[in-house]
DNA sequence: TTCGTATGCAAGTACTTACTTGCATTATAA
DNA sequence: TTATAATGCAAGTAAGTACTTGCATACGAA
């Protein structure tokens, strides 16, 4: 009983509160709206939800909890740093940009729902991020990352500059002088020879120069 | 007469504008407090600003104009692509970090204000961003910086590195597992590291070396 | 002094918002 | 069938919101 009538109901409602803050931002969500688009009354959001802070407080725990799964599943490593830092950014950028409205409402609220702000930057990408910094440790230790460099650092830089141009091109539409392909190649081109040894650099060159 | 009364009015009514969206957002942001802050009447905000909306895109235009001002007087290059690039970053990473607060309330609202958007993120880095792409231009040719790199969406692709460190930094008062100067200077190492020539790059390294 | 302009103040309008109450209806489980 | 729980519906409350109006006051320029 728990589970059919009511779950679906609370569901309906935490998807449309979801889509609603993410189009109108917090402030500007209205239950009436919510509670329109999932479909029911208005009073029953107030049944389910003590109120709209609460609703959105679910809201966030049910995004955390999706992406986290979603993200979780990233275990197929090549052993080639080029290849499988693309295979990530590719990963993340499509997450970025599927959840792109929400992720604004989060950013423009992180001061006044700290909270949530946490949530969404630690629980979500936290096992991926610890991953990938074993990941360059390892690479490290092959030869193939140079010495010498913060890892946890590098790879919140890494996110960093997907995070940035994802927001940069959906903000407006206006030409950048480059294609989102082209950011997406260049962020993994950089950084992978940022962070590769000059052994490894040279021998990637030399591979490009014989195709 | 335009000048002392009036213009006084205006430009306390602006910045009361500005820390107000800035804290509240620009939906929880109201009348009543901007006037407040402003130590004027609610009234007289509308005789000089015929709605909230036009308030707002008057912040905007002037907010953008001070930060396009106070970009543009970046001249001296060392020619040392490292401390020039790091000069860039701080200078960058201070603006985003004394106005966090109204960059995180632009970046929520840039979907329902795709104009006011625009403007911000052109307007304000427009040209120090061509003066970056035209020195990195010049240090290709020097063989500085290797051949085959997307310029324009390197040059973004470096902004974006800072702007994410600084949501991710501000939003929450979590460990990161290094510090704010880490982060920039990881981000001045990686870019440079990555966009150089093997040849410089062997040649900083060797300098490094001889310290 | 005089005149025009900027501002303050009190009140009001029309609307929206989160949230509540009471009761009727439906569906489900025992 | 009957009791219980979830929902709908109509109405309402209390507070806030952007924005307006009318009038009084102060102040600077001519």
């Amino acid at each position: 009983m728990d589970n059919s009538k009511t779950a679906v109901t609370r569901n309906r409602l935490l998807e449309a509160a979801k889509e609603v803050f993410a189009k109108a931002g917090v402030n500007g969500a209205t239950t009436k709206e919510i509670a329109r688009v999932a479909g029911v009354n208005e009073v029953t959001l107030f049944r389910h939800f003590q109120s709209k802070e609460q609703l959105l407080s679910a809201v966030v725990q049910q995004f955390t909890a999706m992406q986290a799964e979603a993200l979780a599943h990233q275990e197929e490593w090549t052993q080639d740093l080029r290849d499988d830092l693309r295979h990530y950014a590719l990963l993340y950028n499509a997450m970025l940009e599927e959840h792109e409205a929400l992720i604004r409402t989060f950013i423009g609220e992180a001061r006044r729902h700290p909270e949530a702000a946490r949530r969404i930057i630690y629980e979500t990408t936290q096992p991926l991020r610890e991953k990938l910094i074993t990941y360059l440790s390892n690479s490290q230790k092959r030869g193939v990352v140079r010495q010498g460099v913060d890892l946890r650092a590098a790879v919140d830089i890494f996110t960093g500059m997907l995070l940035g141009g994802m927001l940069r091109r959906s903000a407006s539409p206006i030409p950048l002088g480059y294609s989102s392909e082209s950011y997406l190649e260049t962020s993994v081109d950089l950084f992978v020879s940022g962070i590769s040894t000059i052994k490894s650099r040279l021998e990637h060159e030399e591979a490009q120069h014989n195709i």
